[in-house]
DNA sequence: ATGCCCCCGGTTCGGGGA
């Protein structure tokens, strides 16, 4: 079972490199963020030609997130539980592979924040907190393996960015949303990724910008954090850090994890 | 670590991203 994440920043823009992938690496599940595009204009067509059933909770021009499995889905829930939310950045699903075990699968993008101080940094702030009160009370009653995946705009730890003294004041590192991930955790959730990893320059975003890529400027912001029984199934991870050099590529990469059974 | 790029909508620029 491999279990992935891909901040598609424009699925109509970025369409070929996102079925691309999925032929190539042929996830299970994946979760895309930022598809940008109402429910209706979602390429269902050219997804479901990859074998995969496609729950779609989209918005037009902004954030959107959608689920993709090739085995069933069910019980799709949109939006953020407990959270009025105008924008749409939240979808999770349970996933029933046959013959193997059930996944209970979260897909989200949490808010960038910037500027700080700002609105939108209060949002993000208020948008965290309701994630982890859903997340609290779901590992309440663990009835199967629980990942909480997306693009989570938070770098943890220093070595997840390159000058991480740049970054200090940036709403993707500053210390209310670095100590909101330390508590996080505390729930008993494991990063995926850093888990299997402690090596510099694991990152999964570069900027169009400045060079970021050729500079190997990047950031770790995706995240599948793991349930005590996702943790327990956890085979290995991977970044396809490559799919950043094809033509036209999204500025985030895919990251997944692969589970035993 | 932003002046630089990229996407969107619906123009020829502004909002948003990270």
């Amino acid at each position: 079972m491999r279990i992935a994440t891909y901040n598609v920043n424009s699925i109509k823009a970025h369409l070929p490199a996102v079925t691309g992938w999925l032929r190539e690496r042929a996830p299970d599940v994946a979760g895309l963020q930022e598809i940008k595009c109402v429910d209706d204009a979602f390429p269902r067509l050219e997804i479901e030609a990859l074998g995969y059933r496609c729950e779609t909770f989209g918005q037009k021009t902004y954030n959107g997130v959608a689920l993709l499995s090739k085995h069933k889905m069910e019980d799709v829930t949109r939006g953020l539980p407990g959270f009025a939310d105008e924008q749409s950045r939240f979808i999770a699903a349970r996933i029933y592979p046959k013959g193997g075990a059930p996944f209970h699968i979260a897909n989200l993008y949490v808010p960038n924040g910037n500027p700080v101080p700002s609105e939108k940094w209060d949002y993000k702030q208020r948008w965290l907190e309701a994630l982890f009160a859903w997340v609290e009370g779901e590992m309440k009653s663990p009835d199967m393996p629980l990942v909480v995946m997306g693009d989570y705009n938070i770098m943890p730890e220093d070595i997840d960015c390159h000058d991480p003294k740049a970054w200090r004041d940036d709403a993707l590192f500053r210390n209310e949303v670095r100590q909101f991930f330390r508590r996080y955790r505390a729930l008993g959730l494991t990063d995926a990724v850093r888990s299997c990893t402690s090596a510099k320059e694991t990152y999964t975003f570069w900027d169009y910008q400045a060079g970021a890529w050729p500079k190997n400027n990047g950031l770790r912001i995706d995240h599948l954090m793991l349930s005590p029984l996702a943790a327990d199934r956890l085979v290995s991870t991977g970044i396809d850090k490559h799919v950043r050099g094809h033509d036209k590529p999204s500025d985030h990469v895919p990251v997944w994890a692969k589970f035993a059974g």
